[in-house]
RNA sequence: GCGCCCGUAGCUCAGCUGGAUAGAGCACGUGCCUUCUAAGCAUGUGGUCGCAGGUUCGAAUCCUGCCGGGCGCACCA
């Protein structure tokens, strides 16, 4: 248990005791009871603002209990002082001991300091990157995609079961594009002269494989054929092609889901037909038409009868069509029996999707809701775009020329790492710039490299320390001093940042969790500069540098474990 | 016109789901390299938290209304 995980029970039994004495009225609710280290250091070590909380509902004035809880609070074990300040606040210091112990305790579980059990074990399922099998993965795709991983892992280690999906939409008219794009590369292949691939089907090279091979195993077969004979064929094949690109991909960012599930099989397997006969059960679709858009009415609007799904009912603006006019599935209707289906047996939904389908949210939670009668609730992380620069010159894209970058591109220009890390600076809905020239760059500007040398100078003193012979036996952490365990302090807060940022579905909290961290080794590491004294190592002195060395070996410890939860390596040394 | 997101230092952004004197980086000023990696550190200047109300012990954070920016608005995906 982490330190303010066991302070928070202490207070926790200490109110108890209030309650049983009848000072506190019973079953007051404390969710917004915290003990958390203040702002202020100054302040201490901990801080609860339980009687300010508490106060109110109890009928007494916040001073008032803060000063019956804190007599309390001095009697437990490593606490050295309590006081009450400002409006109510109870603040808490400890014995030093408490951050040695913390230390001690970051070496005994280390790679697992910071898993939690906060989750209690239920089942989320999260989908993410779900891009259209239409062709490799660009940039587009690129944050949704590690955002989406990273939250995955984030959830694992605050002790949820997690299910990595992705929804493959290859039921669309855009599978069939690409499909007649992939016969015209097949005729290609063939020997035809297929000249400019005309408007409207996918011009990119990598369809050309594609082609080569279906002429390889086909030979002429298909052609001047009607389409409806190859169709079929010809969709189910290029997907599957797509979609091996695509893993490639994703593998390249270290990425892999458990579970690719198709669009056109969860139609076939009639799983839209008996999510709409759910719904219908429930009173809940209906035939019927709707308004005319407000604002700018499109030129060829007019009034067609849809089977329509009252979303209003939950709170969206207007109901949504599950089918279209020509008795097919809208995207919606199938997107609904697929959440329905990825509900079973999780308790929570995760969905990473781009900001432009803002707009869609809202239907699908409300069918997420009648679906599972409320019983399993959907989020959805909207991640905005990527801004690609070049040295400060934004990069052009145009998607008709094909002329996108690509994430293979990316990746290989500037690595994994790289690309992870930045992609996780931001809190998902806000705007990201990523330049090439900056994220590769060795300065503090940069927060990948600057969180990798910290890890670095702590895996540099170990060689360091092996090569003096600093290295054995057991170090004595009592020679640490406040300023060194100030450090420590800053690492044991790792545990409730990672919990705070699961809950949050924040995985960027890691990220400037990190950035603290790592300036509070660098600042640690300088001090050594003005004196010498309290270098990490010191040749004369090897139970000091045993016990630094310890210190410095729980901070790696903890960046390590954070560079983990967003699946970038740790640098063992700068180049 | 409607919905969602955003508005915090000159610039780029955090702000721990309502806490104490609002924080970092860049930029600007000043210090620190015979040194465990100075690719760094320390210190200073800089704020009507878009505006106006409200909720309460307490608001950048929650509610309402404006202002400004982005995205999306019939059967597309």
């Amino acid at each position: 248990m982490s330190l303010y995980a066991r302070f928070a029970t202490a207070l926790d039994a200490i109110l108890d005791d209030l309650t049983a004495a009848g000072t506190l009225p019973a079953d007051l609710p404390r969710k917004n009871v915290s003990v958390e280290p203040p702002r202020d250091a100054s302040h201490g070590d901990l801080a609860t603002n339980a009687a300010m909380v508490l106060a109110k509902p109890a009928g007494t004035n916040p001073r008032a209990l803060a000063g019956e809880i804190a007599s309390r609070l001095e009697k437990v074990e490593g606490v050295t002082a309590v006081e009450i300040a400002g409006p109510g606040f109870i603040n808490i210091r400890l014995d030093e001991v408490a951050w040695r112990d913390e230390l001690a305790a970051i070496h005994a579980a280390g790679a697992d300091y910071g898993r939690s059990r906060t989750g209690e074990g239920e089942a989320v399922n999260i989908e993410y990157v779900s891009a259209n099998p239409t062709g490799p993965m660009h940039m587009g795709h690129c944050r949704g995609a590690v955002v989406g991983d990273a939250l995955a892992s984030l959830l694992e280690w605050a002790g949820y079961r997690v299910v990595r999906e992705y929804y493959v939409n290859d039921a669309g008219s855009q599978v069939d594009t690409l499909a007649r794009s992939a016969h015209l590369r097949y005729r290609e292949a063939l020997g035809e002269d297929v000249g400019e691939i005309p408007e409207g089907l996918y011009p990119g090279d990598y369809l050309k494989p594609v082609g080569a091979m279906l002429a390889e195993e086909y030979g002429d077969r298909w052609v001047g054929k009607a389409e409806s004979e190859w169709l079929p064929l010809f969709k189910k094949r290029t997907v599957a092609a797509m979609m091996d690109l695509i893993r490639v991909d994703l593998a390249l960012l270290g990425i892999h889901h458990d579970v690719f599930a198709s669009e056109a099989e969860l139609q076939e397997a009639g799983k839209v037909d008996e999510a709409m006969r759910t719904l219908m059960d429930k009173g809940l679709v209906y035939e019927g038409t709707l308004e005319p858009p407000k604002g700018e009415v499109p030129d060829d609007w007019e009034p067609v009868e849809l089977t329509l799904f009252r979303s209003t009912r939950f709170g969206d603006d207007q109901d949504r069509p599950m089918k279209k006019s020509d008795g097919s599935w809208t995207y919606f209707g199938a997107d609904a029996a697929y959440h329905l289906q990825k509900a079973k047996g999780v308790d929570h939904l995760v969905n990473i999707w781009g900001a432009d389908h803002a707009g869609t949210v809202k239907r699908v939670q409300s069918a997420v809701t009648a679906l599972t009668d409320g019983k399993v609730d959907l989020d959805v992380k909207l991640v905005q775009m990527v801004k690609l620069m070049r040295a400060g010159e934004p990069i052009k894209m145009s998607k008709r020329s094909g002329n996108f970058v690509t994430l293979a591109d990316v990746v290989r220009e500037v690595g994994k790492d790289v690309v992870r890390f930045m992609m996780l600076t931001r809190k998902a809905d806000a705007m990201l710039e990523f330049d090439f020239a900056k994220v590769v760059e060795a300065s503090k500007d940069n927060p990948v490299f600057y969180v990798q040398y910290a890890h670095a100078r702590i895996s540099s003193l170990h060689r360091k320390a092996k090569a003096l012979g600093l290295d054995k036996g057991e170090a004595d952490l009592s020679l640490l001093d406040g300023e060194e365990l100030a450090l420590v302090q800053k690492a044991a807060q790792f545990p409730r940042i990672v919990e705070q940022a699961a809950l949050a579905h924040e995985p960027h909290r890691i990220a400037f969790y990190l950035y603290d961290l790592a300036a509070a080794l660098h600042a640690a590491w300088n001090r050594g500069n003005d004196h010498p004294e309290k270098r990490f190592l010191i040749e004369d002195n090897p139970e000091v540098s045993r016990s630094r060395l310890a210190l410095a070996r729980g901070i790696g410890q903890v960046l390590r474990n954070g560079l983990k939860i967003m699946g970038v390596e740790a640098a063992e040394e700068m180049r």
